[in-house]
DNA sequence: TATATTCCCAGTAAGCCGATAGGAATTGTG
DNA sequence: CACAATTCCTATCGGCTTACTGGGAATATA
């Protein structure tokens, strides 16, 4: 039950491997070569290696982390991925809504009392509790909890 | 992100509709007739019907439900389904586990540190955690809660 | 016996998911 | 410029799950 897809998982992983990389960039660098040079960038083959992830597989996934924002991508020879931003400003809740989307247990969180279907929607507080207690843990973790663990 | 199998959704819905129709037998009744009679059965087709939902679908889910311990059913004409006990004292922690087994978010939530794949699991404490949340939800949640919501 | 109901087992159509393949676009380097 | 390394895009595939359907067997009432 709540199983988290692979794809899930995996994104995590690798921004935990970006975020253990990843060292802060001086406000006032000499010039933007030095600045890139600080933070090292790390290719996708090589997360792939030392994370065991199907290489081809986590591309698209960090395309994905890419276009949500959560990641940066130097294209061409020795580019590579590294984080955006410090690891401790990068909240859990936005990597899944990067990944997943929002998290709707069921189809009708939004709409009001009444349901398509003939019956009842009672339950449907009790789903917005849980999207709550979900929203809550989520929301209260960040990148850098998780490689402190 | 999280979502709920219908079936989940008509398990509970099902089982709404029965705790709504669910009367205290009286525990000493003249005879198991009048007890039973007291405590009314609904048909699986009259919650398909009124809660719109696929009949022979919901005949398997009630099934589930019923060896679970959750609802009793009487076999024959005039059967039915009802109730095991009070809606009070079923927590929405055994419906959903009823239903759809334990919560896990990941498959290693049971093994120790070492994940089988390469790369760290530094994760793990984070799904952990996310189960925490999601159980402690769950569990103090009864099916009395849902039906006055 | 007839009827209404739970219960069991099997199958099916559609969709999702993890993974793969091929290559285009981009960029540093000799 | 030619080459190599890397991100990025698109399409496809096999396997699995899911929601649902069908056909009946078992059980109980009248």
């Amino acid at each position: 039950m709540f199983s988290v897809p692979t794809r899930t998982q995996y994104g995590i992983r690798a921004l935990v491997h970006l975020a253990r990389s990843f060292v802060q960039v001086p406000l006032s660098s000499d010039s933007d070569e030095e600045a890139r040079g600080a933070q090292a960038v790390v290719t996708s083959a090589e997360i792939a290696r030392t994370e065991a992830i199907s290489p081809k597989y986590l591309e698209g996934i960090l395309v994905q982390l890419k276009a949500a924002g959560l990641v940066v991508a130097e294209r061409g020879k020795n580019g590579g991925y590294r984080l955006s931003r410090p690891p401790e400003t990068i909240r859990m809740s936005d990597v899944i809504a990067a990944l997943e989307g929002e998290v709707r247990p069921v189809d009708c969180v939004e709409s009001s009392g009444v349901c398509a279907q003939g019956g009842s929607c009672l339950p449907r507080r009790f789903w917005l509790g849980l999207k709550a207690a979900i929203d809550g843990y989520l929301s209260s973790k960040t990148l850098r909890d998780v490689i402190d663990a």
